[in-house]
DNA sequence: GTTAGCACTCGCCACCATTGAGTGCTAATG
DNA sequence: CATTAGCACTCAATGGTGGCGAGTGCTAAC
């Protein structure tokens, strides 16, 4: 039904989509005529305009000033009007250099890159940290700390090191802890925690473990070690630019905003519903379903390796926000990034 | 030369900055006759006052208003007025109910202390997590990846532990990671990480090394996983609340405050310079050196287990915080912290 | 179908007077 | 002689007013 825009409402309301995200404010007719050489009179163009205010793309704060776009005026400006160039390899090349990864560490790259993808959008940056529970299980160590503590090392398959200290009320050897990892990493490789998870369950279940103490020990310790969930790590970059946007000027939109971004549970939600689809997604304004977010767009993007996906990166800003820059740069990166995982996989 | 006010002019002076305090709005001379019951009138106090202004206590934002305090007059007032009560054992264990830090990791534990010096004191919490090359050796384990590929697993004295994927040219097997980590751990115990670094240098330079294979590539292994400052990790929560605070009403204001809380930097180089001290520390407005955290005090301790001074937490806020109950709260959940870290020591 | 013309709307801003809290000074007071 | 009542003065904040200008919708002419 969108769709059956004449092409002169169609350029018209590019022109305004165009305009409201370089200046912020409602656009008026004449301006429009003015910066964009259609041979039309204001005139004409405030009857077209009065019809896509009719049909929900527009909206007037108030009669006597412009018009700017709806969020249905955002969608359809991105579904159908926008067209978003591939970069160049020598931009490519330019936005690569922004990124130095050399020799870091997960947990150093992830806030670097949010870093980074706020510096280029001026916007704020997300990135979220590989899900635990979808990981696949590559290997797993046990380490003696000292009587009754141990430290067990998970290593997914991806290439993702998790640590963490345990108590056990046994007294194992280095060398019985030897087997027990023996053990799982050959029971147990391939698997996703999830699927660990039931396996284990399923196993201990079984009574003839009850004869094989190595078995029984093995299957405990690596319940307890991956019991819990790993609280999803996210990183949040740049908020301060966003206070730069005309939108967020007035103390209550700045608070609203910084609440919203430090939050991190609303922002995880979100990337998680993205987590799913391949390539870049964009969410506008209360497509999130978030009131908080009203007024803000997210454009993320999930970034994986070839052992699978890992986890999802992005931007957010204001709904008017420069979608024609920002698409490639959240695209590029998470490519990047994927690349980067691979590499260090081996 | 601060000491020689008289006992009426103290008086006077702390009624201003409690007032103050609660209010965030210069106080006059009748507001504080009337909220306490000095026997005296507006007037005499205003001698006092225009004294008290005149060496450099207080000042007034303009000839109609009120009086303010400056720096100094909180200065004085924390050193010489104000007196902390100890937390009575109810009230310890009331705080510490807020604290549930059961079976979770250093990195879980911390956002969660922040979050909750935050929400007990209103005001921003800051945590940060121990330096590393101030921890002391204790076991250091390898783990072989793939060819060349290691892990390295770092437990230090206090508990901590670290892991690092690095590349070496040679495949060595398990059984050699094994001998190499047993005479690391044997050779480095009870070190701190700058004085391993430094006897590394020293033992490598020396010839004898480069006929005992098994010592070389320890020595150069370990080298390279202890290589490069980790970065400090600073976790800082209830940047909003700040906003709720009038002295940041202002759009630039609260621009201004978060920014500066956002680049962890200038936080990192605070609550190093407190590490040093025992106890609680305060930081009055421009006393930390730093113009961005004008307007705002810092009040922090380190907390340590019996190895040694391990992080640093604290409390930013404007500089008319409730001193009285934030500076208990920090005392108690540093001692609460260390007392966390022991007892995960065993 | 397009456009010029025009009356109308409404946010923005500068101006102004009023208000009220608070001060400093002075002279009266116990 | 310290204290206080009285008073003139200052100045931020508040609210009301009018002009300006950008922009609209409608109508009539092209």
């Amino acid at each position: 039904m969108a769709d059956e825009l004449s092409e002169r409402s169609q350029n018209i309301l590019e022109a305004i989509v165009e305009d409201y995200i370089v200046s912020a404010e409602p656009v008026g007719s004449r301006a429009i005529t003015r910066r964009h050489s259609f041979n039309l009179s204001p005139a004409s163009v405030r009857n077209v305009m009065a019809d896509l205010e009719e049909m929900g793309f527009l909206c007037s704060p108030h009669t006597s000033a412009g018009r700017i776009p709806t969020e249905k005026g955002f969608q359809y400006y991105i579904d159908s009007l926008l067209q978003i160039r591939d970069l160049s390899p020598r931009e490519k090349q330019e936005l690569q250099k922004n990124y130095r990864f050399n020799g870091m560490k997960m947990e150093e790259i992830m806030p670097e890159v949010g870093r980074v993808l706020s510096g280029l959008s001026k916007y704020a940056g997300l990135v979220m940290a590989p899900k635990f529970t979808s990981t696949v299980f590559r290997q797993m160590e046990f380490l003696r700390l000292s009587r009754g503590q141990l430290l067990v090392i998970y290593v997914s398959e991806s290439g993702l090191v998790q640590n963490k200290v345990i108590e056990v009320s046994e007294d194992l050897s280095q060398q019985q802890l030897e087997q027990i990892s023996n053990f799982l990493n050959q029971e147990l490789n391939g698997l996703t925690i999830s699927q660990v998870r039931s396996k284990l369950e399923e196993e201990l279940k079984e009574e003839r473990i009850r004869f094989d103490e190595m078995r029984k020990n093995a299957l405990s310790l690596s319940r307890v070690a991956l019991q819990d969930e790993v609280v999803n790590q996210i990183y949040v970059s740049g908020a301060s630019l966003m206070l730069e946007q005309p939108e967020f000027a007035t103390p209550q939109s700045m608070k609203r905003l910084i609440q919203t971004l430090e939050s991190k549970q609303l922002l995880i939600d979100l990337l998680d519903r993205s987590q799913q689809a391949q390539g870049v997604q964009i969410f506008i304004g209360s497509e999130s379903h978030h009131a908080e977010l009203e007024g803000c767009s997210l454009v993320t993007s999930s970034y994986s390796n070839p052992k699978g996906v890992v986890g999802t990166l992005g931007v957010i800003g204001p709904m008017r926000m420069d979608y024609s820059k920002v698409i490639p740069i959240v695209d590029f990166t998470a490519q990047l990034l994927s690349r980067v995982l691979d590499r260090d996989l081996e």
